[in-house]
DNA sequence: TCAGATACTTACCTTTAAGTAATTAATGCT
DNA sequence: AGCATTAATTACTTAAAGGTAAGTATCTGA
């Protein structure tokens, strides 16, 4: 007899891994948070608050956001190019989860560093 | 003169990224919910929920769990060995917004979805 | 004519995360 | 004697993420 157990990480049903799976990156918490803040940037600004991305990560990381339909592309077809970038309504549904996210982060970093030098 | 602007990503003073960085990794926030759900578990019962995490990225990830003071281990000197695992008041109060979460991916599972497909 | 601006793309390389499979230690059970 | 049990660890490999640097198109202004 099998102990039938398993499934909780069944990625087709599992929602938590299938959506946020795409802002656990490097960068795409803090494009998301940046444009709260600001709410519409140019791809140059974007870079300029976020000193050290690359231009490459900026780009991937925007075109993921603008696929799940978090971050909405406006291009003007002008020379040179400019195009502006802001939250969709859905981004701005998540947005106070993420700033809970944030406080709580803010409110217990201390003390996790504080275990983190204690395990040596 | 230069454009003052970055430091939107500053690893020291962004509590963000400094602690929520831990848990955007691809175990992390399944253990926490599992055991936020079922309370105490022994390593082998984890293990046979979460299907298919690897013995190695199990312990890799309880872990840095207890590093961060998320997750108390507690080993009983018995052979076999048996160890248990709990969340910690910490976890606990980071439970909610995960909760909060889960939920709204839930509800934009489909909606996301949607729009990747559209993005061909 | 040529640098500068803008929002990228591409090729290449390094780093990090994660997976596989074998091994360990000490005991009880058969 | 030999196998199962438990919670790991280790060495090795593969896959994914991220970084670097250069290139692209088109126009403006010096």
């Amino acid at each position: 007899m099998e102990n039938e157990v398993k499934n909780y990480a069944d990625e087709e049903h599992c929602p938590v891994r299938n959506v946020l799976d795409r802002f656990g990156d490097k960068w795409s918490m803090l494009v998301l948070m940046l444009l709260s803040d600001m709410g519409v940037l140019r791809f140059n600004e974007i870079h300029k608050y976020i000193g050290t991305i690359s231009q490459k990560m900026l780009t991937v990381t925007l075109k993921k956001l603008e696929v799940d339909g978090l971050v909405q592309r406006k291009a003007y077809p002008e020379i040179p190019p400019r195009v502006e970038y802001s939250l969709t309504q859905r981004a701005q549904s998540l947005m106070p989860i993420i700033q809970e996210l944030a406080q709580w982060a803010n409110k217990n970093m201390a003390d996790i560093q504080n275990s983190r030098s204690k395990a040596v």
